[in-house]
DNA sequence: GCCACATATGATCATCTGTTCATATATCAT
DNA sequence: ATGATATATGAACAGATGATCATATGTGGC
């Protein structure tokens, strides 16, 4: 919260280094919208789930059976995916069909794997 | 933790989307190990890091004041993203000079940047 | 040895998170 | 309308998280 750019105290500064990054830096905003998205899909619950969308659309009942946690945790777990964009839905009767809203998913899975399993 | 397959109770199951899913589905390690890299994107604070990275290796007191906290707090987030392995280190003197580990960062933000700016 | 500097670590504490349980909503069948 | 099913929502509570402050470690210079 304190922005001290007068640098009080601080005595280890590369100018040109801190400088240089001050520029590329992303914004206050993006860095918060990233970091919320990225915490999105930090919960093994959440993380199964989006795994699970990957093979096919499902309903809640039957992510729940097939991750093994209750169907209530499942809900409030969409609420948090659904709100972040990373999935939708469609309704057959009384039955919700979730499904990954693109393909961004795919892409961050594939990318993560390779840093954890290498 | 319980894992009701013989599914008491539960009425609403598709049986061969079930199944479908089971077989495709990644294992509890992977699942928890893939969350734990997510979780450690998921703070600003350590968005802000890792993007700072991006342009250039950096030492501590250059992050604190690029990104506007205490050295101390950047002290205790470079810990959990060495323990990610998502950064490393070398040391010149009484300076530690920060990196990024490896390539994954960059696909991971670029990605995730893609879905929060559409 | 001593001191200053750069960074790391531990404790504390307020805040956030995820599950559970109870309850509410919505849809279909009778 | 009534009841059953599928899902959502709210409250509550234990556990995790991140900043701060104080203290410790390691390095270089004298």
């Amino acid at each position: 919260m304190a922005m001290e750019l007068d640098r009080c105290g601080i005595t280890c500064i590369h100018e040109e280094a801190v400088e240089e990054v001050q520029k590329a830096m992303l914004g206050e905003d993006v860095a918060g919208s990233l970091a919320e998205l990225f915490k999105a899909l930090g919960d093994p619950t959440r993380v199964k789930i989006l795994f699970a969308l990957m093979t096919r659309e499902l309903c809640v009942c039957d992510i729940a059976l097939v991750i093994g946690v209750s169907e209530s945790a499942v809900s409030h777990q969409l609420r948090v995916l659904r709100t972040m964009r990373l999935i939708k839905f469609r309704r057959e009767g009384r039955i919700l069909w979730y499904s990954l809203a693109d393909s961004h998913v795919r892409g961050l899975f594939a990318q993560g794997l390779e840093h954890v399993t290498e």
